[in-house]
DNA sequence: AAAAAGTGTGCAAACGTTCCCAAAAACGTG
DNA sequence: CACGTTTTTGGGAACGTTTGCACACTTTTT
């Protein structure tokens, strides 16, 4: 069951002219008459003429498509950044897939394989915050496919990357909680195998180090599974609220919302009388109570730069060499005083 | 810049075998001999072969990729429906591709039939708000392609169709709402071209005519862009309060969230006074704050059951005649009561 | 022992493009 | 008007598969 469209030799005959004439006269390449070039294009148009992409993917050797590997896309930071991602794709010709990792190596493995068999030209990838080795992602790069991370990076890979300032916004985020009078600052984070996690760890403990607050190791709490399971989330916050933190500042979008539920149903008292600052691109947190400070990432811009890059090393012409990492600034929005003495 | 990757041609040359021998051993195809059949699969391991599905594609005339279009992936109700999608599709060996309307036909539009061009075997497709004319799908739809409509869907088209019992979600919440107490129960809703709008409404007044609640249509109010843009929100709940609503149903996901936003940035006095309940599958509902009473659709198990059936229409080997609506229940969410005099 | 049936394999065409190469047409120029 | 040069066109291979057909060989049937 496949539906019947023109093509390039339906056009060729119809006109009288060879498939090579027609194909040059649609692509405008080469020596053409324009008189002829203008006849094809009109027949074309007349009979609705789309070009296989199938077909001019299996002679070009490339589909005009770039795949994206995040963790979630029910996830409002990597939904934005997707939005970034096809902002530029769109304008630039290029199609994009979408897979998801629910932050599983294994996962990530199989659709970055799979994306690559079906000929990607490109790939965008967040990584897992379960993956540690990355040796098929070399391997595939070896072979000539184009990489560029965002936002969750290798450290040993020579390739672009895009990522927030994570250091700065885990550092404005802890001042502020500090400024606000908070002494015990919890930490809550994702797996250290991710870049964001130790960046974001060195944000902390700089601002820490600067009020002269002492760190304290046993107040930061790991999530391997970024929050992925419930079970390890509430175990996180029952480790931590013995020790009475009175501010706690946590590194990710998935990890804020679900630390703040994971209080509010076990420890309901408490959760608002814990100052909370967090990373999350969440449209929603102005509706959220408790309320919190949150850092914003550029997440639609860092998309868009990601998508720039790539682009740029696809279409180049000679193997790329210089890579860059551009870093870009994130934004603290303020918690919301409660009006009066109820919260708003 | 391409890699290079062994073909089947590789793989005969090596083996000292014709292409056809080799593809009928890694298809499983035809009477081909045991032996040959190990031989060509143990050397296949070995190099690692991945069948080049452009090729494929090409050949076989379909791509084993699926289209998808939501209005926007950043709205947890869709995200939620694409993972469902996903988990059939991948089972089943197919692909997904996933585009987004914006709510605009236009986008609508052009995404589909750039998804039609890249020949996909089918296509799931929840319609945006703005669509009116769909005689583009239709079109495709003559021509071949399969289509299966989910959540918002037409009236008037002949195919397999998965909607959320849309009358009864609106129903129970109204109900609730009424057997709060409530009695001057405002409904905001999405564009009348959406069949969810008047199914919920239909549910509304039903439920208002079960308690013998005189309908008011002053206390109806549509968002043409879903809530898209906050203006049409703002203006939508600057409308609705002069009339004093002690209750308002939200017919949808962004409708909701927004709404209650929008309220708090207007009248923040108000909000907490107004009794909400709205469909949306936010996971974050329980942190919202005025907190309200949530109707959440099935929508993993929609992707699922959208996704079987347009399966089932792609591989039929005579067309399929026999169209089934498939309703599935909602299910009520009540709010949560404050606890004590604090707002958690 | 010959014919028929069954089994495994290879050849070659096809899917819809693009593009190299050569041929043909058009045009200058001495 | 013969020649070179430029412009335009067509032939045909190639991309990596799948598959109808034919052929060769083996086994069964008569």
């Amino acid at each position: 069951m496949r539906f019947e469209t023109s093509t390039i030799k339906d056009i060729a005959k119809a006109l009288g002219l060879s498939t090579s004439t027609v194909s040059r006269a649609l692509r405008d390449r080469y020596e053409i008459s324009e008189e002829t070039k203008k006849l094809v294009l009109a027949y074309a148009e007349k009979v609705n003429y789309r070009a296989n992409p199938i077909a001019r993917s299996l002679k070009e050797r490339r589909s005009y498509s770039i795949g994206i590997i995040v963790s979630e896309i029910a996830n409002n930071f990597f939904s934005q950044v997707i939005n970034g991602i096809e902002s530029i794709a769109y304008d630039r010709g290029y199609h994009v897939i979408i897979s998801q990792s629910h932050e599983s190596y294994k996962q990530e493995k199989l659709n970055v394989e799979h994306l690559a068999s079906r000929s990607i030209d490109g790939l965008l990838i967040a990584l897992s915050s379960e993956t540690q080795d990355i040796a098929y992602l070399r391997n595939l790069y070896g072979k000539g496919l184009p990489i560029v991370f965002f936002d969750r990076v290798p450290e040993d890979f020579d390739t672009h990357k895009v990522i927030a300032n994570n250091f700065k916004g885990a550092f404005d985020a802890t001042e502020h909680l500090i400024l606000s009078g908070k002494r015990t600052i919890a930490h809550l984070t994702n797996s250290e195998n991710l870049s964001i996690t130790r960046e974001r760890l060195k944000g902390y403990q700089a601002a820490l180090t600067k009020y002269n607050i002492e760190f304290r190791a046993e107040l930061v709490k790991y999530c391997q599974h970024g929050g992925m399971h419930n079970a390890e989330l509430e175990q996180a916050v029952k480790e931590l609220l013995p020790l009475n933190p009175d501010g706690i500042f946590i590194s990710s979008d998935r990890l804020t919302t679900g630390c703040i539920m994971a209080m509010k149903k076990t420890n309901p008292g408490v959760a608002h009388k814990i100052a909370i600052a967090g990373f999350t691109n969440s449209s929603l947190v102005e509706l959220f109570s408790p309320s919190l400070t949150s850092v914003k990432q550029p997440a639609f811009e860092m998309g868009q730069v990601a998508t720039e890059l790539l682009i740029s090393m696809i279409e180049a012409k000679r193997p790329v060499t210089e890579f860059e990492t551009k870093v870009l600034d994130t934004e603290l929005v303020r918690m919301q005083k409660p009006i009066g003495n109820r919260f708003l």
